[in-house]
DNA sequence: CGCATAATAT
DNA sequence: GATATTATGC
């Protein structure tokens, strides 16, 4: 017996302190004791949760009150993880980030692929659901872009953007940003910038950040080719984004073994 | 020489 | 800690 949409704890008093913009998040598992846990770390990161224990609740309540993020499991009865993904994506066009004990990179290549913004493998650790922010931010405003940051270049190049997952290939050309976009990364902390280096010559090319889409892309390029091929020179070609570099998919290949 | 991978460096 | 750069070997 679940109750739709248990109490929403709201706390207007004094937020934006530490607070990143008060983002409010369903969380749904039918484990009593994952849900929370999970929604309990969300909570101490400041979010807004709600926690229902089926997907037909999370819908129901979805219905009710507006929400920026889903964060559900993935293995549920009567209705996955997926499944509601998709209701979400169609009624409520909310990203959903995936919560699952199961590791299996096809599991996990097959979520991405369904549209689910970002898969955490259990047990979850606050670190995963640090940044989920974003995800809400991102839909939020259509599509995220992510940049890097230029220190000193002289005329266009050097900056690696991306548009979102599920673009195709063409490459450069592609205009429909409309907002101003901020380049910086609105991080909760950021301390003092601005620092000027006396540079001369040639000017050093910026660091590639490699965002959540950037990655995906990334593994579906390499669950395309089969792991046994995945070579930097294949990826990066399949990958097919401006601006990469071998060295670039060199340098991500090498930590994506490192932590296996 | 081009490339992949391992080992460092930033 | 993430990404770049260099070193080594094929």
């Amino acid at each position: 017996m679940a109750m739709v949409g248990e109490r929403v704890r709201v706390d207007q008093s004094f937020k934006s302190k530490t607070s990143i913009v008060d983002i409010h998040i369903l969380v749904v598992d039918d484990d009593a004791t994952s849900l929370a846990i999970v929604s309990a770390m969300l909570r101490t990161l400041k979010y807004e949760v709600v926690t229902v224990r089926n997907p037909m609740d999370a819908l129901a309540t979805l219905r009710m009150q507006k929400f920026d993020l889903v964060v559900t499991d993935l293995h549920m009865p009567v209705m996955n993880g997926l499944e509601l993904q998709k209701e979400v994506e169609e009624e409520f066009k909310l990203p959903v980030i995936m919560m699952s004990a199961d590791d299996d990179e096809s599991v996990i290549l097959r979520s991405l692929e369904c549209g689910v913004a970002f898969y955490i493998v259990k047990p979850v650790s606050p670190k995963d659901l640090k940044n989920v922010w974003q995800y809400a931010v991102a839909a939020k405003r259509g599509k995220f872009i992510a940049i890097e940051e230029i220190k000193n270049i002289p005329a266009e190049s050097s900056v690696v953007s991306f548009e979102d997952q599920k673009s195709a290939a063409s490459s450069v050309c592609q205009e429909k940003r409309s907002k101003k976009d901020s380049k910086r990364k609105g991080a909760p902390k950021m301390g003092k910038e601005d620092e000027n280096e006396m540079n001369q010559g040639v000017p050093k090319r910026a660091k590639l950040v490699w965002t959540n889409s950037l990655h995906c892309r990334f593994l579906e390029a390499i669950n395309h080719i089969g792991l046994d091929k995945a070579v930097p020179k294949t990826i990066l070609e399949i990958m097919n984004v401006w601006g990469l570099t071998r060295g670039n998919v060199a340098s991500h290949l090498q930590v994506l073994y490192s932590l296996n």
